[in-house]
DNA sequence: TTTACTATATAACGTGAGTTTGATATTAGT
DNA sequence: ACTAATATCAAACTCACGTTATATAGTAAA
């Protein structure tokens, strides 16, 4: 465990500020209160407000985009072991990263000169998860529902972890990723 | 169609700013411009910028919970039956309030003195989807998977919708309402 | 025409935002 | 111990925020 400098301590602190109140509402010198400084000393670590938001959000989408870049490389799975894979995926970055995941989320608008970036970022993960579905239909691995309602729904449920792993300590992350992907492929009714 | 008073006019306005840059980012100036006047003439109209967020958040918040309450109520339908309701009802007001149901989604933390009573509903409302989840899997029409990673997994979908409403016009909501409810309830896998 | 009322505008107030500057303290390497 | 680099802070800057006070124009009833 490599230890922290002090610009990782400061994203790390300001991420959690983020999630709870976002990033507009979150003032310079709430954050330096957090640390333990003054809100001039953080101006030594970092170059702006905006610098601690970039640095929280494309390190996460380059992340998604690896790991989704990996998965659709593999020639051993089939779609529905895509799926638990993507699936796998978000879980192991939310519960390592919640309060990223809803800086993410949340504040992804108020990015400046990283917004095209991230958002090429995004609409090639939708697009890869896109294919995934289609070839899933295709070959009969999937019902033949609606594409972009099938890809809403999982897509709504695995944005939306970082929102309720807090709560439930007490599931473990295999756990999850089972029952996620049991009610997400398979459904709840008998 | 009533009229629309000039308050009501600000109000529409005003959510559909918030939808887009969160409520902490608009400023009262925004708001004035947008509607074609100066910041100060809005106070004709409004109390404070705090009494706009307010108005957007409890209305909707009400209207869940008597949509809820109705379906609770309701002694003619089984546990499937009320899901389909609830799906049912939030494409409902999704549909017609998009801006609404963005701005109650991501900025309820800003609501101050009527704070308390918005997670009363919210609090409310979950316990009834909970109660009748249960319900549904002890008497065996949902299968028994963990009641939590259900609920979680539903909820966040139809929260999310008004993410998504705006680009798919194209699908009407009768069946957006019935791919839905195949989707959430019956899985996708074959 | 006067009166009362409503809507808007102008100007400004007090506050707190992100950030810069420049001085002082602390730490690390020689 | 001395030096160079780094970290901190107090103070202040500029700007924009939500809001108030007050003046002006438009409208409709008396």
């Amino acid at each position: 465990m490599k230890i922290e400098t002090r610009k990782e301590e400061i994203v790390r602190i300001a991420e959690m500020l983020f999630k709870k109140k976002g990033y507009s509402a979150v003032t310079m010198r709430d954050i330096a209160q957090a640390v333990g400084v003054k809100a001039a000393s953080l101006y030594n670590h970092i170059q702006s407000k905006q610098e601690i938001l970039s640095d929280i959000i494309i390190k996460i989408g380059e992340e998604f985009t690896a790991g989704m870049d990996e998965i659709v490389a593999d020639k051993n799975t089939n779609s529905i072991q895509k799926l638990e894979q993507i699936i796998k995926l978000h879980v192991k970055i939310t519960v390592k990263n919640p309060s990223k995941m809803a800086t993410m989320n949340n504040d992804w608008m108020h990015l400046e000169g990283q917004l095209d970036y991230y958002l090429t970022l995004r609409r090639n993960y939708e697009e890869s998860f896109r294919q995934i579905l289609k070839k899933g239909i295709e070959v009969g691995e999937l019902k033949d529902v609606n594409l972009e309602i099938i890809l809403f729904s999982i897509l709504s449920t695995l944005r939306s972890l970082y929102l309720w792993l807090p709560k439930k300590e007490a599931i473990q992350q295999e756990d999850l990723r089972q029952e996620l992907s049991k009610v997400l492929l398979k459904g709840i009714a008998q």
